[in-house]
DNA sequence: GAGTAAGCGAGACGGTACGTCGTGTCTTATC
DNA sequence: GATAAGACACGACGTACCGTCTCGCTTACTC
């Protein structure tokens, strides 16, 4: 392998890659993906070509690491503004953003998870973070390494959540004590991603509700 | 506008269509659709770029009309081997594919359920379709337009089949009156593309056969 | 060696050669050789930088054949202009440019030497010449075989007209008989050249017409 | 105008000096001059690039420097060795190198222009010093400002030698009063630097011998 | 059966972006 | 305060493909 001796990070323009970020994320806001080069993004950073590829190994990597950025600072900033500690989720991790202050436990779980899913239907809807996460996505899609890294650095921690939140209603009794909380999580999770994704029918509060009912009550009729 | 002069498609060469078919899935399944080129392709198939230009807009449709030939001679050679009536659907549809059989009604719908997922995990699994078909998915996602066609071509005819055997579920009363099945299906389907799009766990028989009988028996606890 | 598939050359763009003749001339006059670069070339002829790539190995290789195509033009002109017949050198070759005409031979060796000199240094001393052609001797000078491809296209072809002339002198006894003529030619161009080059002192009519009494008459004193 | 504050001199480090001439001078023989650059003259002299910027002005004028210190250590060997007074040249000046200790006088003109001319031709012709004389005389031919500098530092102290020793010879009788030395050294100087620097035809010690011969003989015949 | 027009293999063309290299400036830490 | 180290903005390098174009050639269809 190439050993390609990395560079002195501790030396590295901080002002650079925030530019970096910025202009990462507008292009591909304003552009797509596919359009925006990494010779764009450096113009309009005003940054040379070869501080990105000093610091990042592809264009995906870039907007990956805007990506988080874009999240860690979202959720400082919520965390400024409520004041803190969210749910059960230590605030200290900046990853998980604004996911992180948990989903909430009134003790009646299908109203949680409704409200949880309406709000992750508003957030995929949502025309700004909807071009770079469709480019993420996809790009992961093929890019086994970099969907690796978009999984565990996004997705699981928000997963996590979902499991958290099963295991109290296993406990509570509203969910069968036999069932295993992170196959549950993707009966919920996995038709909203999949409506979004392929873009088959409109994703809406009112699919959002369905499937929790669906989910939690059984497509059998009860006896 | 120039309205492009359409070729005329009566005097198309098809040993040019058939090699460049070819060439593009070796080339996809060999070096990734990333480091397929249209240049590579004509080259492969011994043929002029231009003769690629002419009939596709893009690699994309290249390669999605590629896909479809291939599923379309699949399911032919199948047809042929079984002797032919498969299912409910018209035989002479080539775009469904092998999955046009149906699904069968042995009036056990978890039994059926499982046994087609479990088909369909195993066709995921299978690393001779893996590369394009995550290829044309992953470019979908980026891609409206060519996203529709692939939901059209592809993925809607499959559905279908679910919701013909829903329905008769419904109608045997193995499935809730009041469920759409539309719904139903993405309940059933969503969570295994979701691991294989997104590769967050392995994607095995034993999941599907969870998937379904979590879906079917619901996730609450039965009273 | 590298293969390297030679292009077709039936093929080439006339357009785009004579473009990049222009061009290159141009910025190497404007800008100096050291600042033109490809890239300007491509740009300023309206060409890819592919085609200059396809047909020529190097800058320098471009602004030799741009020099070569420029004293070609020349000599078609004043061919064109004069009518024709020069001197002893068969008109057809268009690479020797305007020197093809041939020493004059009045009889008077010194006189015609002297009038060729001068019209050296006048060449030498013009400007719109000069820059281009300190650039290409600068790089012959480093780079073996752009230099012989130098002397063979340019700079022996006018050499070949002072053997000519001098043989002939020889013949009439205005030359020593036993001189070697391509010896003796570098005695009367050699100091000329050296001057241009070199830049040690003003190349003038005067020092043209010195050289040429001193090398036919020798430094030592007449007995 | 920043005057660019001229670093302090006396504080600069020898060692860092030595090894970047070292550098440079190894770097153009293994390399040639157009693949040497700067960052790796600073790499192999174990230098920041800063020391190189900080102290010349170009690569040119570093490996003119380098030139000069070799020519004046191989000077000082020389001195050392032969124990020191050359000829007429005061000792003092390191510049000259080893042509400073003058042209021998017999009394025989020819035999001793013979004599140098051939060292010239050895000195010409050994390959260590060739690569970065033909980089710099190549340079200074496009760059005025770099050529004259080459022309006062490295020819001009060399010409002055041959200037003495015509004078000498004029007074001697062996060379026309009406002569002009430095016109008259160039008529034998010349001929060897053209043949040398455009390789038109190998350069000899029989070339050199013919050249004083014809040079102080005349071509024309004598009567 | 000759004439003609389309598709075809081939590949040159004007371009865009790639990823690398070197420039000359600047900053940081060391001596 | 000069130095070794090296990050930075910049710009050119030479390459790979893009999508368009023009060449002859082959192959139907038309008259």
């Amino acid at each position: 392998m190439a050993p390609h001796k990395a560079p002195d990070s501790s030396r590295r323009s901080d002002r650079s890659r925030r530019a970096i970020y910025d202009a990462a994320l507008a292009l591909v806001g304003e552009s797509g993906y596919r359009r925006t080069t990494i010779e764009g993004i450096a113009a309009r950073a005003g940054v040379g070509k070869q501080t990105i590829y000093r610091w990042w190994p592809s264009k995906a990597a870039v907007l990956m690491e805007a990506f988080l950025d874009l999240a860690a600072r979202a959720a400082e900033e919520a965390a400024s503004q409520t004041g803190g500690t969210g749910g059960q989720a230590g605030g200290t991790d900046p990853q998980a953003g604004a996911a992180e202050y948990g989903i909430p436990d009134t003790g009646d779980l299908a109203a949680d998870l409704k409200l949880v899913l309406r709000a992750t239907v508003d957030e995929l809807n949502d025309p700004l973070m909807e071009a770079p996460t469709r480019a993420l996505t996809a790009e992961g899609i093929v890019d086994a390494k970099l969907g690796a890294e978009f999984v565990e650095k996004l997705l699981d921690p928000q997963l996590a959540l979902y499991v958290t939140r099963l295991r109290a209603a296993q406990e509570a009794g509203q969910l069968r004590s036999d069932a295993d909380p992170r196959i549950a999580l993707e009966l919920l999770i996995a038709p909203l991603t999949h409506r979004w994704l392929l873009r088959t029918l409109p994703l809406t509060h009112a699919y959002a509700d369905t499937i929790v009912d669906y989910a939690l009550g059984g497509l059998a009729p009860r006896s």
